[in-house]
DNA sequence: CGAGGGGTTGATGGTTGTCAAGGGCTGTGG
DNA sequence: CCACAGCCCTTGACAACCATCAACCCCTCG
């Protein structure tokens, strides 16, 4: 059930067998979220934490007029608001862009954990300043790049959070969503997306058609958006 | 000497006596460093934390072309590197905007705590979650908000987070950057930074005068930068 | 006195946004 | 079975925000 989770997280760090236990006696509940259902809404008390098991979630922030931006993309075994546990509401909306299943971790286990389990604390402590990192890494795109190569960028990303858990067959893979809200996390509008979108076809690059991102030419879609995944630690320099 | 750094916890969350022993007791040297100086380097191994007791400091991301972006800003209170601890390494920079004063936190100290202190592992990790809120409201400033709101909005912070730590008299404070830093915090260029600091003083909101934040109409302000402060967490809802 | 950083201004151009319309597909209900 | 709504994608014309390039001023400092 959480093997994408176990994955994830021994892609940075070594997970002991009783450790492993801790983390699926924690696990209580499986949730089913459909797309386009907001699971956590921004202010809402909760207490209890999410790690994805399938499908693709994001974080979103709305403003009044209607505007909106989503700030991180989830995949399979990752803890979608794992920060809750601190943070105890959200300040933003985490959404299914896909049909999602969650398995639910409640507040009082992980209490248990920071407890009882420094080593397992600190491995989720770095869960969520890696969230932090790619978060960075979005703020970089946002400001300072263009649309095509944050674009680019995104997609790389996604190849490469995808491949750790086993999602990417090749150079494909899947990404449900629509340009709509592919625009509204890039941070442009849903028409010069759809333009950006043909660019990269056009030059050979990728393709995103029906949900599934297809890499054409991965070295291209690389320099493009001049991705350095290094931001996502794992290169096994071992964070501890 | 780490009284700004209390405050700033003491806005989210009661710290015991005995916590706040712990905290003084970890904290080993003091370090200065001058403006325009990076204090930690992307990439570089560290077997510290330091937390900033003055000046403004902040994260950087650069990139080959020397385009760059401020991903957040650092004031007097603040662990300015606390993730360090877990990542090891940084993603990015930490530089010194002005001249700067740190405590530094070997973490060896900090991982005593993550044994020890369960209740003070969550203030800091707290802590941590805490700025990935701010980069989550930068991400959604740098992708759905015009120049001008950015502004506005990134000056609605730093009142409230420098009002946090007493650095802000009547609608004043000091924020010592240039308008070319400021640009790179806002993914714009110099120009159009100078350009929306000029229609902002036409209208009356604000002034940024040689380093010096002069706010003329708050309410003005908070209006033109949407600002709503919840995210970061200052309302006393208690997160516990 | 010259160099250099910070700020300011003007002219021009380009990336991106806005507005509007239409095509293809799916699901639904008459 | 067809009409229709609705979503997603696509295209064209035009406008706006912001970038680029260049020049100049002021101040500080060596």
């Amino acid at each position: 059930m959480i093997e994408k989770h176990l994955m994830k997280l021994r892609a940075r760090d070594p997970i002991s067998p009783e450790e492993e236990a801790v983390i699926r006696a924690s696990v209580k509940n499986v949730l089913n979220v459909p797309a386009d259902r907001v699971a956590v809404r921004e202010g809402q008390e909760i207490d209890f934490s999410m790690i994805l098991l399938s499908g693709i979630a994001a974080r979103r922030k709305d403003m009044r007029d209607g505007r909106r931006q989503y700030t991180e993309l989830h995949v399979a075994g990752d803890f979608t608001d794992l920060h809750s546990f601190t943070l105890k509401y959200l300040d933003h909306d985490i959404v299914a862009l896909s049909n999602c299943t969650f398995a639910t971790v409640p507040h009082s286990n992980l209490q248990k954990i920071t407890e009882e389990y420094p080593h397992l604390t600190r491995v989720y402590w770095f869960g969520t300043n890696l969230d932090a990192c790619i978060h960075r890494e979005w703020e970089l795109s946002l400001g300072s790049r263009s649309a095509m190569e944050r674009m680019a960028h995104l997609f790389c990303e996604m190849y490469v959070r995808l491949g750790v858990v086993g999602l990417v067959n090749g150079g494909t893979y899947d990404l449900p969503i629509s340009q709509v809200e592919l625009a509204d996390m890039l941070g442009i509008t849903p028409v010069h997306a759809n333009r950006t979108l043909q660019q990269m076809r056009k030059q050979g690059i990728v393709e995103f058609v029906g949900g599934v991102v297809t890499i054409k030419d991965l070295e291209a879609l690389k320099q493009t958006g001049e991705f350095d995944p290094s931001y996502l630690y794992l290169e096994g320099r071992g964070y501890r």
